[in-house]
RNA sequence: GGGCGAAUAGCUCAGCUGGUCAGAGCACCUGUCUUACACACAGGACGUCGGGGGUUCGAAUCCCUCUUCGCCCACCA
């Protein structure tokens, strides 16, 4: 530990250097780990959303990982027992496609190196390069609990995982089914309905007529955007109540192509109003038309393999002409067009913009296609957390997502659990092998050998879990769950705040609130905030495909964590997106860049003019010892206090885990609390009150000793007011003020509070403010060098005289100008003064004044006093505002008026006085 | 097809429950290397708060409508 020594400070800002410096420090002293003497403090649980474990860092897990260090470090200081858990997940479906795809440079595929021998590549894959986003996370300040580190495919988690499906299945909520789910052809697996997602498409639909098998003169055109489909077709289905096919219900069909014989069925699924009003019926390949077959006891013909290529599968026998077999789906899409048109069957074909469901990892067109998979009932999940939401247990900033949150609830599908892939968690049911034993299958907690029945040879489950499947227990699979006595699982759930972005609601944040709802009987957090998307300067979201990326590091290297982190958090209004240009990356973090560089300038001068020596708590000061600057000072340093927590808000619900109506919006609020903060440092304690103590800082005395205390004091408080935004300028920073204890740190240091018995207010030096500003004006105004001194005259009225006389050497410092204090009545003799806004008046500068200049400025200000004295006056005349308005403000308004009306009088006499 | 949100200074946005609310940052203009800081300081210019109605003594702030964007959901074959 260095000694606190102000003359080490180097004169430049290095932020690398001080990130060097700080975070292996706090980490070593378990500055991130809960503190073991905040045992009776209260919890403040964050979960990290867990990046996938190959993932390297982008812009996004940037703003993600800033805001909970924000909320971690802030909660932290407040003395509360913070605990930010991090975390990878080993991302089933996107890991497997990265070990793929350098299969294919080495010209193999999974199946060459089998299933055993490709999960253990995957696995020292992870081993060798995981995890290496972490790492990036240290390198912008995050200060999570690295001992806690947690894995998604971990063994402890493993266990999780089956804990949560055998309980599911046992609960009667898993099962297996024979549906059309979304398949990915590239992947070769299922997905889920979150993971298929729609791709506005400029398709084609295609009017295909087919005859009446007794009778081709006579058919029904029906229009599909999919006509290879066709050969899987069993029927044709027209509305009940549409009379224009009325008589052709039940007659049978001959499909083109094959001649295969299909019936028209009648179902109220058909919209009479679109296409044709005759819909084709492909149950293996159509979620609806699926559900149409099942209703009418229809064949479920497959014509398309795992790959997406056209096979006769189950029950397809005869139905794919062997021309066709073996061509992709969209070479088949257009020989079949081709053939159809050929054969007179292609009516017309019209553009069709719609949505196409893609693989959300890959990209690929999603293919509906009938199959064996797992599924959880969600119905009874989906209630308990919207009950949740509802009863206060729950909240999501910004609200309006609560009602998108409820919407998707409300119509909750089940959740297709199975993926058949080979990495990740296996199902954990297995069969028994041998014929006719009639063991029904097993599902387990723990591996099954042998069949319980038979005892024969068993075979497990061949699929594997969603990857959300592990993601969605979490918050508590991290905290030592199913084990209920768990240390962990007891003092830190439920949690508190999950960061995350809206993409994610309903694939990760309703999930883990159902889980845990479930599971715990307790929603895992009761905040969910969802900050918004970094985009570029065409609002376009940053992505690798796109280009348009910025690399988190980079912008450390160039310009430090600081201003990364103070960049993002300053433009983070809620929920709003970041608009950062990656081309222009100097401009982009401009804000952060300035901010450190001042900050650190105005701590390097204010810790060398206080320098080392122990300074008087400012508490023990005397209540008349403090100047007007002094009182004033400590006062917006309660006020920018109060505007951070209030921007900052609760940090959990008062009573009993829910939220009132009153407490439910606020706080969370990021750039709030980061102006406020802002504005203390720079424009109050930098701009004003350390510009006006350097005269009684280089005097010596007492009163020396008194700007000394007040400086420092106000400079601790913003300094921690600024920790969790910029941890490292103001760790490096505070550990030099005097008051520094060696070997703590101010990541451990408490959250300021205001003042519970303020001595003095800060009117005076206001008043000081005012004369500077407008003796300021007049300069500029005049030209005058700023360098240069000059003489004035300060006139005011005779109450504020005494206040003003006492501020006189301060007041000329900061202006520049040699005054004098001369008292005037109100409105009177000082006519020729120039008045600024209220009490005090500047006579011109001696010498100065340009008369064409003081003309046009004077009669310009009197016509816009005068325009806005009318319309006041007109206010005040009106009967019904002076009934109906508050009291109080009517006469606000009626001494606004009367002021104006003399400050008027002055402008004219004077511009009478300048004309003579 | 439903639902939600946004339109405020050149740009990105604050302005919560109607009465100093017309603001901040960046950009811009004019001075200044005033011995912490030119990534700064001082001073300035800039908006009839998307259009149109309405409620009210009073609206950027509430209601209706139009226009333009954005997002979410949805089985338009």
């Amino acid at each position: 530990m260095t000694a606190p020594d102000s003359g080490s400070l180097p004169t430049t800002h290095d932020a690398a250097a001080l990130q060097a410096a700080w975070y292996p420090r706090w980490d070593a002293n378990g500055v991130f780990a809960p503190d073991p003497a905040r045992a009776g403090a209260e919890p403040f649980v964050i979960v990290m959303p867990p990046p996938n474990v190959t993932a390297v860092l982008h812009v996004g897990h940037g703003l993600n990982n800033t805001v909970q260090d924000v909320l971690i470090r802030w909660r932290r200081m407040a003395g509360d027992d913070a605990l930010w858990v991090p975390g990878t997940d080993h991302a089933g479906i996107a890991t497997q496609n990265v070990v793929e795809k350098q299969l294919v440079a080495e010209g193999l595929t999974r199946f060459d190196l089998g299933r055993e021998p490709f999960v253990a590549r995957v696995a020292e894959f992870v081993d060798k390069t995981g995890g290496a986003i972490l790492e990036q996370l240290k390198a912008i300040g995050a200060s999570a609990d690295w001992t806690r580190t947690a894995y998604t495919f971990s063994p402890a988690l493993s266990t999780a995982v089956r804990e949560a499906f055998v309980r599911l299945h046992e609960d009667g909520l898993v099962y297996r089914g024979k549906r059309v789910i979304h398949w990915c052809p590239r992947c070769g697996t299922s997905l889920s309905d979150e993971e298929a997602e729609f791709t506005d498409t400029a398709g084609s639909l295609y009017h295909l007529r087919y005859p009446l098998a007794d009778d081709p003169s006579q058919g029904i055109t029906v229009a599909t955007t999919r006509p290879e489909t066709m050969l899987g077709d069993v029927a044709v289905a027209v509305h009940p109540e549409d009379d224009r096919y009325r008589a052709l219900v039940g007659r049978a069909l001959a499909l083109p192509l094959t001649g295969v014989r299909i019936p028209v069925v009648a179902d109220a699924y058909t919209d009479p109003a679109f296409g044709s009003g005759a819909v084709k019926i492909t149950p293996a390949h159509d979620a609806n038309d699926f559900e149409v077959g099942k209703r009418h006891g229809l064949a479920m013909p497959v014509v398309l393999d795992a790959e997406g290529v056209v096979r006769e599968g189950e029950d397809a026998a005869g139905r794919v002409p062997a021309a066709l077999a073996g061509l992709d789906r969209f070479a088949a899409r257009a020989a079949i067009v081709e053939q159809l048109r050929a054969a007179g069957a292609l009516v017309k074909v019209e553009p069709h913009p719609h949505s196409v469901r893609h693989c959300y990892r890959c990209d690929t067109v999603v293919e509906p296609r009938l199959s064996n998979q797992w599924f959880v009932h969600m119905r009874p999940l989906a209630d308990k957390a919207l009950a949740a939401l509802r009863g206060g247990q729950l909240r999501i900033l910004p609200e309006r997502w609560e009602a998108v949150y409820v919407n998707w609830l409300e119509g909750i599908r089940d959740w297709n659990i199975s993926r058949q892939i080979w990495w990740g968690h296996r199902v954990p049911v297995w069969y028994c092998e041998a014929p006719g034993c009639g063991q029904a299958p097993v599902v387990s907690r723990t591996d099954v050998a042998a069949c319980p029945a038979c005892g024969g040879a068993v075979r497990q489950d061949a699929d594997v879990l969603d990857t959300w499947f592990s993601s969605w227990l979490w918050p508590f699979s991290t905290l030592g769950w199913p084990d209920a006595g768990h240390a962990d699982l007891r003092r830190y759930y439920p949690g508190d705040v999950l960061v995350t972005a809206p993409e994610i609601l309903f694939f990760w944040v309703s999930r883990m609130v159902m889980a845990g709802c479930w599971f715990l009987g307790e929603t895992p957090y009761h905040t969910v905030y969802l900050h918004g998307t970094v985009r570029d300067m065409q609002h376009r979201k940053m992505s690798k495909s796109l280009g348009n990326g910025i690399d988190p590091l980079d912008v450390v290297r160039q310009y430090g964590a600081d201003a990364l982190r103070w960049t993002m958090v300053a433009g983070l209004g809620l929920g709003v997106d970041v608009m950062l240009d990656p081309t222009d990356l100097d401009k982009s973090f401009a804000p952060g860049r300035n901010f450190c560089t001042k900050l650190w300038n105005i701590g390097r001068f204010l810790l060398s003019r206080v320098g080392a020596e122990p300074v008087t708590p400012v508490a023990a000061l005397p209540a008349e010892a403090l100047t007007a600057a002094d009182a004033w000072i400590l006062t917006r340093l309660d006020e920018a206090i109060r505007e951070c927590d209030a921007a900052l808000g609760p940090a959990r619900p008062a009573v009993d885990r829910t939220w009132t109506e009153a407490e439910r919006g606020r706080g969370l609020r990021l750039s709030e609390y980061a102006e406020a903060a802002r504005r203390f440092v720079w424009n109050e304690l930098a701009d004003w009150y350390l510009e006006s103590v350097k005269p009684r800082l280089a005097a010596d005395g007492a009163d020396r000793e008194v700007a000394r205390a007040v400086l420092a004091h106000a400079f601790d408080g913003a300094l921690r007011l600024l920790h969790p935004i910029v941890p490292f300028i103001t760790e490096a920073l505070w550990q030099q003020l005097p008051g520094t204890t060696a070997g703590t740190f101010l990541a451990q240091a408490p959250w300021p509070a205001p003042r519970a018995e303020p001595v003095g207010d800060g009117a005076p030096f206001a008043l000081a403010q005012e004369a500077v500003v407008a003796i300021r004006q007049l300069r500029a105004e005049y030209g005058v060098p700023a360098g240069s001194w000059v003489e004035g005259v300060l006139v005011a009225p005779a109450a504020l005289v005494a206040a003003l006389t006492a501020q006189l050497p301060m007041v000329a410092a900061l202006a520049r100008t040699r005054l004098l204090v001369a008292e005037a009545a109100p409105g009177g003799a000082a006519a020729q003064a120039l008045l600024r806004d209220g009490v005090e008046v500047v006579i011109p500068l001696a010498g100065m004044v340009d008369v064409e200049k003081e003309r046009a400025r004077l009669s310009g200000e009197l016509a816009d006093l005068e325009r806005h004295l009318a319309a006041l006056e007109g206010r005040l005349a009106n009967e019904k505002f002076v009934a109906k308005a508050p009291p109080a403000l009517v006469e606000a308004e009626r001494a606004k008026a009367a002021e104006w009306r003399v400050r008027c009088g002055q402008l004219a006499t004077k511009l009478a006085a300048l004309d003579a």
